[in-house]
DNA sequence: TCGCTCGATGATCAAATGATCGAACAAAAA
DNA sequence: TTTTTGTTCGATCATTTGATCATCGAGCGA
């Protein structure tokens, strides 16, 4: 694929010459030797490889605001608050994404060797996709939670593969289901040298980056069946309104002991007591798991969205 | 001016929106209640106060050749080469600047307070123009090289006020023209109490971001009438290629001994040894003065172009 | 060697963008 | 109150950009 290597580097160029130099499409093509269409091309192909970072420098004087309330509040170290866009439907992630993967890189840029703990999540996915390459194979990156499903496949949101991928780094996957059939089999599950290790490994990370869940009929860990509906039931019963790492909680983030809890196999949120928690989770109806999340005072940084600053805000208030 | 930081808050969105989100300038418009024209005004707003950065994440094959030859072969501490455009004139510094801001960004993200030092030039002052605004309060900056001219004008490509002002941070102005009139009046001048104290603060530094200036007619010493059409005869005689922060060099790197010399005001640049010396030029006609500088060894980073990369790599391959 | 398939290339057109210009509006002066 | 001046706004048009589609040529098997 060295044919490949060669078409990037071109379209790194052209990226240069339309994004810095604010050339046309036409300069480029002269300058390049090859036709408009074919710069178009370029174009398109680095942006789609994520040759092209932008970013936004300017604090909004709303998001600001909320952002500040929410550090003083709750006590966190910073919090990042992205504007919403009205049109986007509530699962879109890119915004956060991209916020996500700066607070990301600065742990990243780093060159003594670092170890970084990840949660699953299409937030967490797509900010290890928004993250630009970086060659540090003196890193280490662990999976939080399981990325096996019941049915043997792998977890599609989890994002210690490709992160690794682009650093060249060190990757240990937690080879287990997030919520085990039986007490006996989380026992069997963690007994095993090899959960053991990368447990082990989990436990020494520095920083672990993880999502806010929902419980709802809309919840990840329901849609994409890692409990069942009568679980479900179970845990709204309970007054279950969020889960961090799959450990559901109530409205002042407590963890709730119930069946479910007792076959959850993460990492216990007590163990990563020292470590900096930072979650990334945004939309109008994920509100009360992120809220929840910070009652607990289990975090220490969040990266989240207008819509949900504005409701944790206003909850506050009362 | 409320009004108008409602309008840069605004036109952040409105970049948020389009740069970062993807969405057209008409969905842009409905959402911010605007027309569609006065969407464009707010994105070209956005561009013109530098609210959008642009960083193109791949390294070109034919740039990191380069700049890997040239930290071999003059033991740098690094050496960026940004592609040139062909189209643009020779004095187009904009690339550069965009280059060495990701430099200087590096240096001002520190918390700890930071005492750096800047040199001038167009290259320089687009450089710190380039360079996003971020709250360092506890930084210093301070320039190398007097800022006045003969006339007693202000040197217009001085970047200390401009960084200073973006940053927040403490400034320090020599208060000198670059060359005096006389051994007499630089003996004077560096006689003062405030003269030592900048000085001084000067020789504190970390790090000094400079730019490379070329002896010929078109020499920005010259026509900006730092010195006079005799004096640069008098250079040429003594076959100077190069200075830096008004010290002639000769093809060796080394400064040329001669009555210009000894009427500089600036620091010395011997006694800044121990600093980290970052120069920031470009172009193939500044080609053989950067490769003096390099020659002498004075330089620890070097950020320039394509051109000027392949005219030293030619120079030194005879 | 021929014919087939697949990928790359450039022509063409629709959509989006940037720029100009005149109208409307507000503030200040007569 | 009227006029003037300066500024902002939106209609319109030229330019630029993105996407589709037909064509061409290289590679591969028969």
């Amino acid at each position: 694929m060295d044919k490949y290597e060669l078409k990037l580097d071109q379209a790194a160029r052209a990226a240069w010459l339309s994004y810095v130099g604010g050339r046309t499409q036409d300069e480029i093509a002269s300058q390049l030797g090859v036709s408009r269409p074919g710069v178009q091309r370029l174009l398109a192909l680095a942006r789609q490889e994520g040759l092209v970072k932008v970013h936004i420098d300017h604090p909004l004087a709303s998001c600001m605001v909320m952002s500040d309330a929410i550090v003083q509040r709750f006590g966190l170290d910073f919090c990042d608050v992205v504007p919403a866009d009205p049109d986007a439907s509530d699962s879109d992630v890119h915004y956060l994404a991209v916020a996500g993967a700066e607070r990301l890189a600065r742990y990243l840029d780093r060159s003594e060797p670092l170890t970084l703990s990840l949660g699953t999540g299409r937030a967490i996915r797509a900010m290890v996709e928004a993250l630009s390459r970086l060659d540090r194979p003196q890193h280490r990156f662990v999976s939080l939670v399981g990325n096996v499903a019941r049915d043997g496949s792998s977890n599609r949101y989890d994002g210690v593969m490709v992160l690794a991928d682009k650093t060249g780094a060190e990757r240990f996957l937690l080879p287990a289901p997030v919520v085990a059939g039986s007490v006996e089999e989380k026992q069997a599950l963690q007994g095993q040298r090899l959960f053991q290790a990368v447990a082990e490994v989990a436990r020494q990370a520095e920083a672990a980056f993880i999502g806010i869940g929902r419980i709802d009929r809309r919840a990840t860990l329901f849609q994409d069946h890692f409990i069942s509906e009568t679980e479900l039931e179970e845990l709204l019963a309970l007054e279950a309104v969020g889960e961090l790492l799959g450990w559901p909680m109530n409205q002042a983030g407590e963890v709730i002991d119930c069946s479910i809890t007792r076959r959850v196999t993460s990492l216990p949120l007590e163990a990563l007591g020292d470590q900096s928690l930072v979650a990334l989770a945004g939309g109008h109806d994920k509100g009360p798991a992120i809220l929840s999340s910070l009652q607990g005072g289990w975090l220490k940084g969040l990266v989240t969205d207008e819509r949900a600053a504005r409701h944790i805000i206003e909850s506050c208030r009362l």
